[in-house]
DNA sequence: CGTCAGGTTGATTAGGATCAACACAGGTGG
DNA sequence: CCACCTGTGTTGATCCTAATCAACCTGACG
């Protein structure tokens, strides 16, 4: 099941152009190919524990990993999803505040935390990066306040389903024939942490999508959208691009 | 009501040391203070719409605003609240992707974007700076993404409360007798637009935070926390500091 | 003195949580 | 090869929290 990764650098890296070196020049990019080295997760290991010291900063090679905030009582709170390309960490901070695990077999490229740091400080590419990033995400997580404080339970599913729809054919590169399998990277629990829901309830909610004609099961975790408009209705998203 | 600022340079402004100009050098800091302008809002007034292009950035001098997302059949929701050193609007961007409302009179230090930019580029001090406060606000949202996806109504108004009293008694500086009194920023109905709740739940958790004698009203709009480790139990935060 | 925004409280409803049973696939070991 | 187990997913019955609908209170202000 573990996926090879099939380079040593970083040509031919399959998020050259999407990751915190997209937009390095040529000398800052020899000095993060220098420092870099990859680690692999399978699935269900946790990368990071909420409270440990962080030794390294990382880009999502492959795989998907979610940030989670969990608490003593059990509750459980996904935070962030971490697809390819995604940015682990954060310069500047010793300690995580949350929680990371690999949902699927994952490959990260690293840097030691405190190189990484002085490049930071050193190149103003790289911060100029990390704060393009880091304001994506920071949209990203007050569109998901929005999910979890106001949308009903159908909703919510409709939007990550589109969520991981867009991710996944922007990811793959080039425009595929329209009604495309989308294979989901979590199980139905993993998502009710992520939607704030209960995996029952993220279950029927797929029944009912499927009942009314908006989803198709490929397999239980590939799902067939047969009109991605209809779905984008759903999920109370404007009829947008 | 509108409270005059009494300064018209940075000499004396109250958030000097914690707004994006905290770190920055002596010659940054002239660069900033030299393009620097002050605008200044009413309670209840738009401050940005989402879908407007944004002609500024801007720190919060004085008063409170809301980051507001909200949808055409009604629904909102705050996903973010500006208190004083809190920054507005983010270089590089161009279109607002949320509106800003003034909640009290407010008080802008606003900087033209184009020049902002220019600085951030130029100067690695204030980049770093922008990205420590977007991180710092990043792990803020997740943390309200946790409220909001798995708290109950009643935590979350202790939680909310929790932060109000943190950021007051940081913004007016120094240790105050033990039971202060927190002024509330928000109306109930603002305070149920970022809880994600209604109204009508707010007012009932407040009732019963005040039956069980965890709060007190020193006015509506103004509580009293006789023991904010029983109020911090409440929150369901652990005894944390 | 009347109006209105902000706030409280009550009655009822509904959406999702909880508790529970079952289905199904993939491994594992006899 | 089959029996068994475990992780994952589905579906049903019931309960409960917060939403909704509604009435009323209070204080500020023209």
């Amino acid at each position: 099941m573990t996926k090879i990764i099939p380079f040593r650098n970083c040509d031919g890296c399959p998020i050259r152009h999407r990751a915190i070196c997209a937009t390095c020049d040529g000398d800052e990019f020899v000095q993060l190919e220098a420092m870099k080295y990859y680690r692999s997760y399978s699935a269900g290991q946790t990368i990071m524990w909420a409270g440990d010291r962080m030794e390294f900063v990382a880009s999502v090679v492959a795989g998907t990993a979610t940030i989670q905030h969990l608490v003593e009582d059990g509750r459980k709170q996904t935070v962030g999803l971490l697809l390819p390309s995604d940015f682990i960490g954060r310069p500047g901070r010793e300690i995580a505040l949350y929680d990371v695990t690999a949902v699927s077999d994952v490959t990260l490229c690293c840097f030691r935390r405190g190189e990484f740091e002085k490049l930071v400080t050193n190149t103003p590419h790289i911060a100029q990066r990390m704060l393009a990033m880091a304001l994506d995400e920071l949209d990203a997580a007050r569109d998901w306040m929005f999910l979890l404080g106001r949308k009903t339970a159908l909703e919510r599913i409709a939007s990550f389903l589109l969520l991981i729809q867009r991710r996944t054919v922007s990811t793959d590169g080039l425009v595929v024939p329209q009604p495309t399998p989308v294979s989901l990277p979590l199980t139905r629990e993993a998502m009710s942490d992520y939607l704030g829901l209960t995996l029952e309830t993220v279950s029927r909610q797929f029944s009912k999508l499927k009942a009314d004609g908006i989803i198709e099961y490929a397999s239980k975790r590939e799902i067939i959208i047969p009109d991605v408009a209809a779905l984008r209705n759903v999920a109370g998203e404007g009829a947008a691009y």
